[in-house]
DNA sequence: GACATCACTGCAACCCCTTGCATTAATTGT
DNA sequence: ACAATTAATGCAAGGGGTTGCAGTGATGTC
């Protein structure tokens, strides 16, 4: 039904060639039939098609960006920062959701493969090697995880973890539980590694509670194995988790930070909108939406570009963390005032 | 450099149709050569290139999904149900964000609409005679708003602001704000037309404010507006402005509901979460989100559908609204103690 | 044993567009 | 005035697939 080259050439009697110049080199057309080509196509209502010139050409200017959950606020900073540097560069941005399922995740990759001119890969949950596999299919950038030799934005959120422990045992905290993420995912295995390794200096006692949905309700679904545990301090996988946490204690009776303090991962606006306030290690997301899109233009241009973007993490203390209880501190001791306390990773 | 059909013919020493019918019609290929072919494919990892199969076949089994702004959390569920309804269907959903942008809607129109089998458009910002002559190019459906004869799913917001506004003169109030969205919005129009019509009851006097940004900074920027005002209540396009209201309104010293009542539109996960819980206008943004999918998948098969689905909202009385002050009423009524009380639309 | 039927497979046109090359006409240089 | 450019356009071969039609051999029917 929607006119096509053939139409538009037909209708203002030239080949389609000189159609196909007038919109894609328009320098190369004589201005005169150039203006008669434009007119019949306006009339028209002719538009190339994009997916046939892409065939040829084999540039979409498409950009495809996949996330675990699109309904977590730490992913859209993330995407707003990628969308505005895919437009500085002319290209758009479709946004995928696999509902945490590595094998909607694969799927998705497969179904953006040919109608984009790369895939930037957020939190993936599937398996190394069938990324890699992927890579050979679409041009990858993978963020928050390390495989191969495939371009990667990652933060440090080892780093992230560290801080928010020696920020806890610097409060006195002795048990401390952490509350893994998904299955699958690599920043959860980070966060256990150095959380294992931090530990081993033997200055707390580390319980490992997962894994767990990345989400609100996953956070209250372990209030309870808290509470059980006696812990005195929780490092969450995530804000959303620590906040659903936070609701969880709260129900069972347990005050934050007074009973139990809470640290989370991400930093997304709600946390800052909690009562009490989430002391959370923030993770620069927005950085890693840019940089993920420039490494991904960039990759076409000259092969071998750099091949990891490491960004930093920083400790945000607020109010969700005090000393440790059963001790004879004179009550929770607030930080960030008015603003915000910011430990800077070094 | 990714194999093609031509090289798996090649290795399998068929003719190219037979590779294709493998894949696309396997029923119609004996099954010794059918194997053959697979080990083949598999070795040298070809996948069917899904654009070029769609320039013939002319389906994608790929939606759009335009959204103004992916960051505010009114989407995240609508987008949820439309992916599960789309995966159902065998289809997959590719989002784009607007930015509250109009042109840039435009562009996203035009970018997917060769690439999916029909873009749904949430919330659009452009004109109707855009949204009429993009109809022509790629298949639409619209979300939260009318226009000419294309499918449609709206949400009686008309009738919910209703609801908000006599909630709020049964409470006594006699001054009333109405804090608007953004230019171009539907919604915006329908909630300000319905609330002008009950205003001219007489029994409250109305005061439109904006159009304003439809986001917390939107909102927080009209504080000042509705204290210099003297309104006692405040009805406002969406829960994130409401939420950005009550800040602003604290700032200001005023307390909520106590000084000033707030409603807000969307119900949004986080209006739970606010401090008041906020009153609002339950919007039915999964249903929402399945419709669309159902209009658009059924508009391909028979032409002449169901034009338009109507959703019913609701309000949900939280915190957030209380008696009107100035009056000797002894204070801020509570409602909704353990749950929520919710008034149904007829 | 002649003929219709059937299961496979190949052929070639086509989807919509781009692009290297050839062709033609107009312009420039000397 | 004639060769050499240059500008504008047409031609046709793709890009990676699908699909109606025809051809092949094998099987079934009576």
């Amino acid at each position: 039904m929607p006119a096509t080259i053939r139409d538009v050439a037909k209708a203002s009697g030239v080949h389609i060639s000189t159609v196909s110049r007038t919109f894609s080199a328009p320098h190369l057309v004589n201005v005169e039939t150039r203006t008669r080509v434009q007119a019949c196509a306006e009339q028209l209502g002719y538009r190339p098609n994009r997916a046939a010139r892409a065939l040829i050409t084999g540039r979409t200017f498409n950009i495809g960006l996949i996330v675990a959950d699109i309904a977590n606020p730490f992913f859209p900073p993330l995407i707003k920062a990628a969308e505005s540097q895919a437009r500085r560069h002319d290209h758009h941005i479709f946004v995928a959701d696999t509902n945490e399922d590595a094998v909607v995740e694969e799927d998705l990759v497969r179904a953006l493969a040919k109608q984009v001119d790369g895939v930037l890969l957020c939190s993936p949950r599937m398996s190394n090697s069938l990324i890699e596999q992927l890579s050979r299919e679409v041009p990858l950038v993978v963020v928050n995880r390390q495989v191969g030799g495939i371009p990667a934005v990652v933060m440090d959120v080892a780093h992230g973890a560290r801080l928010a422990l020696e920020h806890l045992t610097g409060l006195g905290h002795s048990s401390i539980a952490l509350v893994t993420g998904p299955r699958g995912s690599w920043t959860s295995r980070e966060i256990r590694r150095s959380a294992q390794t931090v530990a081993r200096t033997g200055s707390f006692e580390l319980t490992v509670i997962g894994p767990n949905q990345p989400t609100e309700d996953g956070g209250l679904a372990v209030a309870e194995q808290v509470r059980r545990g006696g812990m005195t301090a929780v490092l969450a996988y995530n804000d959303l988790m620590a906040i659903g946490l936070m609701e969880g204690l709260h129900s069972l009776g347990l005050r934050v930070p007074e009973d139990v303090s809470v640290v989370g991962i991400d930093d997304i606006t709600l946390s800052r909108l909690t009562r009490p306030k989430l002391t959370t290690v923030a993770t620069p997301t927005a950085a890693a939406g840019r940089a993920a899109v420039d490494m991904l233009l960039a990759h076409g241009d000259d092969r071998r570009t750099t091949a990891q973007v490491n960004l930093r993490t920083e400790l945000v203390i607020r109010d969700s963390t005090g000393p440790a209880a059963r001790r004879q501190s004179p009550g929770p001791q607030r930080h960030a005032d008015p603003g915000d306390v910011v430990a800077t990773a070094p």
